[in-house]
DNA sequence: ACGCCGCGTATTTTT
DNA sequence: TACGCGGCGT
C-alpha cells in the first residue's frame, strides 16, 4: 500500500476520468480500492456531486465495511452523507424495500438463506413423494437459472429430457411457494430488481437518476444478473466505473462471468480502459514469477506488474514426503524465519487449495506452540440457536413466513405436537391462509381438544402481543424481551445434555443480542424490526472474529479466502498435480482458473514466498504418488531455489529457533 | 428425542 | 480413509 497520499499517473487518470464509462484493469496490489475511494472524494469535492448520487458496490460485507472506513477517513464529516457503500445484495434489498409493492411483495418480507431454500425444496420433494433427488444439486441448478435470468416458464419450455423437466417443475413450484411465504432467496435480491426495472421503466429512470455514479469493486466476479442490474442502473449516464482483474477471477464455478469484462466494451462503445500495473505490495521476483505464470493463460488485456521495491529474495520450493512432513517443515520454517526476521506472526500466512489441508498444519503448529488462526468453517448463522431467534423475528415481521412459524411453534417445547400441526396445515390450506393467521381462527381452534386449544391460544396471543409491541418499542428492547419471555437460555440448558455445548449456544445467543444492540444503536430508531432483520439476514455481522484481530497469530486459509489480503511471508501448501491444479479441473477453461488460483496465492506475498508439495498424499483412502504442480515449472528458474527434499524440520537452526521461542514464552509467562 | 449405524462422497463460498 | 447425513430403532 502507498504510504503517502499521492496517486501514480494511471491511478490519477482513473480518478479524474469522467464523462464515459470506465474499466480499470487493476492488477494485484495495484491500489484498486484506493482508486475507488479517491474517485468518490474527487466526485464530491471537485465535481460537487452529492453523496446520494454515488454508490460503491462490493461483493462481500467485509469489503464494504473496509471501503466505508477508508472513505470515512478521507471525507470530512457531512460530505459522506447519503453515500451508498454496500454489497450487490444490499443494493438489491434497498431497491426492493422501496419498490416491493410493485412486485407483489409485502413489507417485512423474509429472506431465505441457502439452508432455508434447501429445506423448502426438501418439503416440496416429500409432497411430491420424490425421494431420489439431489437437493443440493437442485438448489444450485435453480440458483443458476435465476442468475441467468431464466424464468420457470422459460426453463420448462426449454427442458430437454425427463430430468430437466422434473427440475424445472420444482423450480416453478419453489418460486410459487416463496411468493406465498412473502419471501425472497438471495438470488431474488438481484433478479427481482432486474425484473422490476424491465417492467417499470419509470422506476428504472428514477433510480438511474438517483445513482448516477456507480463504482464496482472486484468486477470480474459479477454474474449475469448482477451485470444486467448494473447495465440497467448505469443506463446512459456514463457514470459507471468498474474495477477488476481478470487474472483474479476464481469464482466462475459459482456463476461469476469474467467475460463481463470484455462485454463491457461491447455494451458501452465509449468505454475507457485504464490499466494499473504498478504494484505496491511485492518484490519484483514475486511479481515476475506471477507474471510469467499467468502469461500461460489466454488474455484479452495483458498486464505486466512491476514494483519499485527491488528484486527481493528467491522463491523457495520445498519438496516433502507427505502432508505431515510438509506441515512440520512449514511450522519449523516459520519459527526459523521469525527468529531471523523478528516479524509478527500475523504477517505469516499458510494458504492451501482445500480446507481439509488445514488439519495436519494445525497439528504441527500446535506441536511447535505457534499461535494460529484458521479462517473459514461453519458460520455463526448456521447454528440452530441463532436460526431459532431469527425465525421469531421473521415471523413477527412477516406473518406469512410459514417455515419460521413451524420452526418456532414448539421451540422451546410448548406441547404443541404433530397432530395439532397437521390439523392446522389442513385448515390453512382450505382457507388459503398462512399458518399464523389460521392458528387464530375459531374454525380451527374448535377442532382441537381442550389442552391443545389452550396452548395454541396462549402462544398465538403472546405472539400477537409481541407484534403489537413491535410498533411501540425499539427493536433492541423487543428482542431482549422476547428471548427472556420464551426462557430460551433456560431451555438450552435443559435440552442439551452436554453442559459445554449448552454454554456455547448461550454464548452465541448473547453474542447475537450484543450485535443487535450495536446495530440498533447506529441506526434510525424509527426503523423497525424489518430493517434489523434484513441486516441480520445479509449476515452483516459475520466478521465478528475481527474483534480478536488483536491476537498475533499465523493465518491459515484457502486460496479463495486469501483474495484481497496480503502478508509479508506466504507459504502455499500442496503445490501438486491433482491438488493445484485440482484433478477435476484439468480441461482448458478450468485449468486456467486453477492457474489464476495459484496466481492469487503468489501475489499475496510481500517479501518471502515458499511453495511446498508432498510426493505422496492419501486421496480417498489410498495413498497416491504426486508430481510437483506444473505451475511451479511455469515460474522462471532463476527466481526459484529448490530445497533439499530430505531436510529435517528439527535441524540445528530450527532447534535454536525453537529454544529462543520457548524462552520467549517463558519470559511472557513470568510477566 | 436421541443415538447409533451404514452408506455415500470427497474443491473452492458469498449473500 | 474419514466424515457427515439420513434413517431407523430404542
Amino acid at each position: 500500500m502507498l504510504t503517502n497520499t499521492t496517486l501514480n499517473p494511471a491511478q490519477q487518470q482513473a480518478v479524474e476520468h469522467i464523462g464515459s464509462p470506465l474499466l480499470v484493469l487493476a492488477g494485484a496490489g495495484s491500489g484498486k480500492t484506493r482508486v475507488i475511494t479517491h474517485k468518490i472524494a474527487h466526485l464530491i469535492y471537485r465535481h460537487r456531486i452529492a453523496g446520494h448520487h454515488i454508490a460503491a458496490i462490493t461483493f462481500t460485507n467485509k469489503a464494504a465495511r473496509e471501503m466505508k472506513q477508508r472513505i470515512g477517513r478521507m471525507l470530512k464529516g457531512d460530505r459522506a452523507g447519503g453515500l451508498t457503500v454496500c454489497t450487490f445484495h444490499s443494493l438489491g434489498l434497498l431497491l426492493l424495500r422501496s419498490e416491493s409493492h410493485r412486485l407483489g411483495y409485502r413489507p417485512g418480507f423474509s429472506i431465505f438463506d441457502t439452508q432455508d431454500s434447501e429445506t423448502l425444496l426438501r418439503e416440496l420433494s416429500h409432497q411430491d413423494s420424490q425421494q431420489d433427488l439431489d437437493l443440493a444439486e437442485l438448489r444450485q441448478r435453480i440458483s443458476h437459472w435465476k442468475n441467468g435470468l431464466q424464468s420457470p416458464e422459460q426453463v420448462l419450455a426449454d427442458a430437454k429430457d425427463e430430468q430437466q423437466l422434473l427440475q424445472a417443475h420444482f423450480y416453478a413450484h419453489y418460486q410459487r411457494q416463496l411468493q406465498a411465504y412473502n419471501a425472497l432467496d438471495f438470488d431474488d435480491l438481484i433478479v427481482q430488481p432486474v425484473r422490476l426495472f424491465e417492467q417499470h421503466p419509470q422506476v428504472r429512470e428514477h433510480w438511474q437518476n438517483r445513482l448516477r455514479h456507480l463504482l464496482v469493486d472486484e468486477y470480474q466476479d459479477t454474474n449475469a444478473s448482477q451485470y444486467t442490474l448494473l447495465k440497467q442502473l448505469a443506463g446512459l449516464n456514463n457514470g459507471l466505473t468498474a474495477v477488476g482483474d481478470d487474472d483474479q477471477s476464481i469464482y466462475a464455478w459459482r456463476g461469476a462471468r469474467p467475460e463481463n469484462i470484455s462485454l463491457l466494451s461491447k455494451d458501452f462503445p465509449n468505454l475507457k480502459v485504464i490499466k494499473l500495473e504498478q504494484n505496491y505490495r511485492s518484490t519484483n521476483r514475486i511479481l515476475q514469477s506471477a507474471n510469467h505464470l499467468i502469461s500461460n493463460n489466454t488474455h484479452l488485456f495483458t498486464k505486466q506488474l512491476w514494483s519499485g521495491q527491488g528484486l527481493g529474495d528467491q522463491l523457495r520450493v520445498m519438496p516433502c514426503k507427505g502432508p505431515e512432513h510438509e506441515a512440520r517443515r512449514i511450522a519449523g520454517d516459520i519459527l526459523k524465519m521469525r527468529f531471523r526476521l523478528g516479524d509478527e506472526y500475523r504477517n505469516y500466512a499458510i494458504l492451501y487449495r482445500g480446507n481439509h489441508q488445514s488439519r495436519p498444519l494445525e497439528q504441527a503448529l500446535r506441536e511447535y506452540r505457534i499461535p494460529y488462526k484458521v479462517s473459514g468453517g461453519t458460520s455463526f448463522f448456521e447454528s440452530a440457536e441463532i436460526k431459532d431467534i431469527i425465525a421469531y423475528l421473521r415471523l413477527l415481521a412477516n406473518p406469512e413466513d410459514d417455515p419460521a412459524f413451524l420452526r418456532i411453534i414448539n421451540t422451546p417445547r410448548r406441547g404443541i405436537g404433530a397432530s395439532t400441526l397437521e390439523k392446522l396445515g389442513l385448515h390453512a390450506n382450505q382457507r388459503h391462509s398462512n399458518l399464523f393467521t389460521a392458528a387464530r381462527e375459531l374454525g380451527f381452534l374448535n377442532q382441537l381438544p381442550e389442552n391443545a386449544r389452550r396452548r395454541m391460544e396462549w402462544f398465538t396471543d403472546w405472539l400477537q402481543g409481541k407484534k403489537q409491541q413491535c410498533t411501540q418499542t425499539d427493536p433492541n428492547l423487543l428482542v431482549h424481551d422476547l428471548v427472556a419471555d420464551i426462557h430460551y437460555r433456560e431451555w438450552l440448558l435443559e435440552s442439551c445434555n452436554n453442559r459445554k455445548t449448552a454454554q456455547k449456544r448461550i454464548d452465541n445467543v448473547n453474542e447475537l443480542l450484543a450485535w443487535i444492540t450495536r446495530l440498533a444503536s447506529d441506526q434510525d430508531p424509527a426503523d423497525g424490526i424489518d430493517q434489523l432483520l434484513s441486516q441480520l439476514s445479509l449476515m452483516d455481522i459475520i466478521e465478528r472474529n475481527s474483534s480478536d484481530q488483536s491476537a498475533d497469530a499465523v493465518q491459515l486459509m484457502t486460496l479463495h479466502a486469501a483474495k484481497g489480503l496480503e502478508f509479508s511471508q506466504v507459504w502455499v501448501a500442496g503445490m501438486e498435480e491433482g491438488l493445484l491444479p485440482h484433478h477435476s479441473h484439468l480441461d482448458t477453461g478450468q485449468l486456467e482458473e486453477e492457474r489464476r488460483l495459484a496466481y492469487v496465492g503468489i501475489t499475496r506475498a510481500k517479501r518471502q514466498l515458499t511453495l511446498s508439495y508432498a510426493v505422496q498424499r492419501s486421496r480417498y483412502g489410498e495413498s497416491v504418488d504426486c508430481e510437483p504442480s506444473r505451475f511451479i515449472k511455469e515460474i522462471p528458474k532463476q527466481h526459484v531455489t529448490w530445497e533439499d527434499g530430505k531436510s529435517d524440520p528439527a535441524s540445528p537452526e530450527a532447534r535454536q529457533a525453537g529454544k529462543a521461542h520457548l524462552s520467549n514464552l517463558r519470559a511472557l509467562l513470568n510477566d
